[in-house]
DNA sequence: CACCTATTTCGATTAAAATCTAATTAGAAT
DNA sequence: ATTCTAATTAGATTTTAATCGAAATAGGTG
């Protein structure tokens, strides 16, 4: 979804967030109406209801067409269904994130928790410890057996709690080891694939 | 449309007429999300996203879960989905207006320009015109066949410009008149049926 | 052309929402 | 127990939107 298709998007739940743009919909949905009569329904100046029908027509959800010197406002039904469709799906919901960098939040972490290649600490929130994880499991090729010894090298140079970080690595099932022995490996990130 | 589901829908609008809500939507339909990685994303302070949060789950459109002392939310899908069936029909919309009293219109248009059983005026713009035809063509008859001395007697017992007026009713298909002749009958008003 | 009526535009005021900082709560870790 | 972290609540400020009165526009009428 583009910039753009956003802010239409925005644009129309903001003209239809209005208690008094709601009303006039529903009025016009009825039969055509004229500005001074809908401000007497509304219990609204003229100008006020000048400015809510500019709105809604610049969104296209109302037409009008002039009798004499009177306004005439009618809605437009087409343009209210067609906004209708696939709107809520989870698909188009998520095409809402575009817009947004994913990787924030990646490299907030970073900068609080590294010092270049070493870990200044071990996160304690699950989901930051998540992506320190995910950076570290990187000093490790996939599909070779280190021993004990080789993986806690491996993590030393990046902090020296070898003991902790090797065991998050198997809860978070990153790495598997032997049953009985000292072998340890690399999993695959299913999120990735 | 009760005044509760009215106010409802008006909600729904409000809560999705605002962009940060929206991006978090978005965010949230791809993956489950703390606040604090919220609040790196869109840019905002914690308050903030905890703001938007407690209104979005007011309206059930996210989800929350402790894990830790982290809450992790995440998109109510099927509440959206919900909300998003048979929104905006024409009958749909139509079933707005039931909030708003459809006769004011007409009340402002007799008090303007009626005194009792005369009529002060006849309006120049055609929806009040209108207003004020339908009230006076009550004076006449379903099935009577009227001379054109007896509708101006009618008439004239409301506003002396007989002819106008008698124009007019035949101008808004009120009443029809004999082809060379002089008899008049008032015409049942489609709108009503 | 002068006048009347309906609408719109303009500017100012008021009301409502968003956002922030600071303080509070609740849970986890040391 | 004390400290730390994440989230929420409270209060204040800023931003945005709604509303109105006054003035301008435009079309119709005498």
């Amino acid at each position: 979804m583009s910039e753009e298709e956003f802010q239409a998007l925005l644009n129309f739940f903001k003209c239809l967030a209005n208690e008094n743009r709601l009303k006039i919909l529903g009025i016009l949905a009825d039969q055509e109406r004229s500005v001074e009569e809908l401000s007497v329904l509304l219990n609204l100046k003229a100008p006020t209801v000048s400015h809510h029908l500019a709105k809604l027509k610049e969104l296209e959800l109302v037409q009008m067409h002039v009798d004499g010197n009177t306004h005439l406002y009618h809605l437009n039904s087409k343009a209210l269904e067609q906004m209708n469709k696939d709107r809520f799906t989870p698909r188009q919901m998520a095409a809402l994130t575009e817009n947004v960098s994913s990787d924030a939040w990646e490299h907030k972490i970073f900068k609080a928790f590294l010092d270049g290649e070493q870990l200044k600490a071990i996160p304690a929130g699950r989901k930051k410890r998540e992506v320190i994880l995910k950076w570290l499991i990187n000093k490790f090729d996939i599909g070779v057996k280190y021993s004990e010894k080789e993986v806690n090298g491996i993590i030393a140079k990046h902090h020296p709690d070898v003991a902790t970080l090797r065991r998050e690595f198997i809860m978070n099932k990153m790495m598997e080891r032997e049953d009985g022995g000292g072998l340890y490996w690399r999993v695959e990130d299913k999120s990735i694939i």
